[in-house]
RNA sequence: GCCAGCGUAGCUCAGCGGUAGAGCAGCGGUUUCGUAAACCGCGGGUCGGGGGUUCGAUUCCCUUCGCUGGCUCCA
């Protein structure tokens, strides 16, 4: 962490025991769970006797102002144990906070009528605050624990300077402007239906057509890049998900089944059992390795209702699913090969920026995972192989492999810099094992493949949502619904309107003239809204020319072009992926 | 699922005990117009669903569904 990072960070700790204060002050009764300093700002929970509304932030935010224009002094004190029982009497959530603490000396802050059990840092004085703001408030459980009392949240933010918190206020509006939510709507891009359902995407005309556009994309690339495209049902026999175990360990992400002929069938929350079935329906060989089969497999999984959000986290999507079946000596280059494909797919939508995670075992519990110590430790080495030869800086988070095998994520950063997890590569030691996968070595002898699971888009429903919020509803021509609106002045211009649109259709884009008896000013407006690339704008001068006038949606007016100048411009755009 | 808030016309919102309103959109006209909203008129709502309190509920209470912000979890 930089110093200014340190700075900042404690500014905002020390907002977060203003607050305190003032909470306290205004509620008395209150009790303090912990308020610490966040990447974004900051928090503190309580417990109140009252429920807090957005209504009550003023005078809390009013109360802050008073101690801060006060500048009450951070005094820091080192207590025993003891001695900390007793200050914090009245405290519960803080006296087992003390509990749980090893040391025997604790330090505490006081400020104004405020003590607090804390490690510090803090500020010298509150008056050192700069411009802060209380955000929002939420519901948040002790210690993260669902089990455990559920505290009220107060958010908020703090900066060295009122500009820099202007600036993240205007931040946070272009964030609410960019909401996929909302662009789909006024995109007529997707929407959900209450009577039909929490969770479940409609795409419309235009967003099915995006769909199209980037799951043809999607294709053409798999099969260059060595994939087969296979698809398989939606529904599994019970059989099926004992042997997989996902009835064992993901059962609450099950609907429940349905009866068919007495048998009880799931719909899936997976595609690789499916896959599974395929590879098993003959004796493979080592020459067969390796396979890669991917499909655009729609599953259904149960998310909790407060989870809901947009198409970011629903209960049915279509995941971009491959699974990739080879030998311990092929490994290496498998996962090369597939890390260079992840990296050029989101690429070709205009992602050049990724965080990259690479999620390893607890060395200290090695039982707790499937696949023997020699298969993890190839696994990881050929993960960090491929990572080091692209030279992709890495996080590598020890503990967080899921219990079948390491795996490497990838965030893509949108405009606004913010991380959305999309790809991710698994490697699987459980399925092959469980459905006893084999094929036949140099050896002539069984020999059980390796496999690894990867989706790249992710899910195309978040992965979409995404993308609106990248490009704030202003897609790249390729992937633009509409590519050019052609806007006729007057209705006499209306022939040529029509010549200009069969001419530009038959160079293959997607264009639509706007013949309603309406202003020109009215067809540019809405054309602009729906964030259309190209509008043409056509009248006596551009007929009498055999032009048409290019106005872009950045609203640059390119002048008149012909109109196989226009086509070629266009063409060249969309062949760049621009 | 949990905590808090919110569901009023297609959209954005006002009204909050006496039976519903605006702008935009839609529809019908008039206007044929040079780079982000022409003008006139009309229709449109069992005020999310169900139950209760009340002479009377969009307004108060309960319940249910959905949405929002979080917690938790994940593609």
């Amino acid at each position: 962490m930089s110093d200014q990072e340190l700075k900042l960070e404690t500014m905002r700790h020390s907002a977060s025991h203003v607050m305190a204060e003032a909470v306290v002050s205004l509620f008395p009764g209150a009790r303090l769970g912990i308020g610490p300093a966040t990447s974004e700002g900051f928090y503190y929970d309580f417990d109140l006797p009252h429920p807090l509304t957005s209504e009550d932030l003023p005078a809390v935010e009013a109360e802050m102002k008073r101690i801060v224009a006060a500048d009450l002094p951070f005094v820091r004190e080192e207590v025993d144990r003891a001695q900390a029982r007793r200050l914090f009497e009245a405290q519960p959530y803080k006296l087992e906070l003390i509990d749980d603490l090893s040391d025997e000396s604790l330090s505490i802050y006081r400020q104004g009528s405020l003590i607090d059990l804390c490690r510090g840092p803090h500020l010298d004085s509150t008056g050192q605050i700069g411009a802060f703001k209380l955000l929002n408030i939420a519901g948040a459980y002790w210690r993260g624990d669902e089990r455990r009392p559920m505290l009220q949240r107060i958010y908020g933010t703090a900066f060295a300077t009122q500009a820099e918190l202007d600036d993240y206020v205007k931040k946070l509006a272009e964030i609410e402007a960019r909401d996929h939510r909302k662009l789909a709507r006024q995109l007529d891009l997707i929407s959900f239906h209450e009577e039909a359902g929490a969770g479940l995407a409609y795409w419309h005309p235009r967003g099915g057509l995006m769909r199209v556009l980037i799951e043809d994309y999607w294709r053409r690339q798999h099969y260059e890049g060595g994939y087969d495209i296979i698809f398989t049902p939606h529904i599994g026999r019970a059989h099926l998900w004992e042997t997989s175990g996902h009835l064992n360990f993901y059962k609450d992400g099950m609907y429940s089944p349905m009866d068919i002929d007495g048998q009880d069938y799931y719909i899936k929350p997976m595609n690789c059992p499916f896959h599974i079935m395929i590879y098993k329906t003959r004796l493979r060989s080592y020459r067969d390795l390796p396979l890669r089969w991917a499909e655009l497999g729609t599953v259904y999984r149960y998310e909790r209702s407060g989870t809901l959000h947009g198409l970011l986290r629903v209960r049915g999507f279509t995941q971009d699913d491959a699974h990739i079946f080879c030998t311990p000596e092929q490994i290496e280059e498998e996962i090369l090969r597939v890390l260079d494909f992840s990296l050029n797919m989101l690429r070709g939508f205009g992602f050049d920026d990724y965080k990259v995670e690479l999620s390893v075992r607890d060395p200290q519990k090695p039982e707790k995972y499937a696949g023997s110590d020699a298969m993890w430790g190839q696994a990881e080495s050929s993960l960090v192989k491929a990572l080091t030869a692209r030279n992709l800086a890495y996080q590598r988070q020890e503990g967080e492999a899921v219990f079948y095998g390491p795996k490497i994520d990838i965030k893509i950063m949108d405009a606004l810099g913010r991380p959305w997890q999309c790809s991710t590569i698994q490697f699987d030691f459980n399925i092959p094992e469980r459905f006893d996968l084999t094929y036949i070595g140099e050896d002539g002898r069984q020999q059980r493949p390796y496999m690894v699971h990867r989706a790249l888009l992710g899910s195309l429903e978040r992965f979409f949502g995404v993308l609106v919020e990248h490009y704030a509803g202003a897609f790249p021509v390729w992937l633009s619904p509409v590519q050019v609106v052609i806007i006729p002045i007057s209705d006499r211009h209306l022939d040529y309107a029509r010549q200009v649109e069969a001419e530009l259709r038959s160079d293959g884009l997607r264009v639509q003239v706007d013949a309603r008896p309406e202003r020109m000013n009215l067809k540019i407006r809405e054309a602009q809204l729906q964030k259309v690339p190209y509008m043409l704008v056509i009248g006596d001068k551009e007929v009498t020319a055999s032009q048409v006038s290019v106005r872009l949606r950045s609203g640059e007016d390119l002048g008149k072009q012909s109109i196989a100048e226009f086509g070629a411009a266009v063409r060249a755009a969309i062949a760049a992926r621009k």
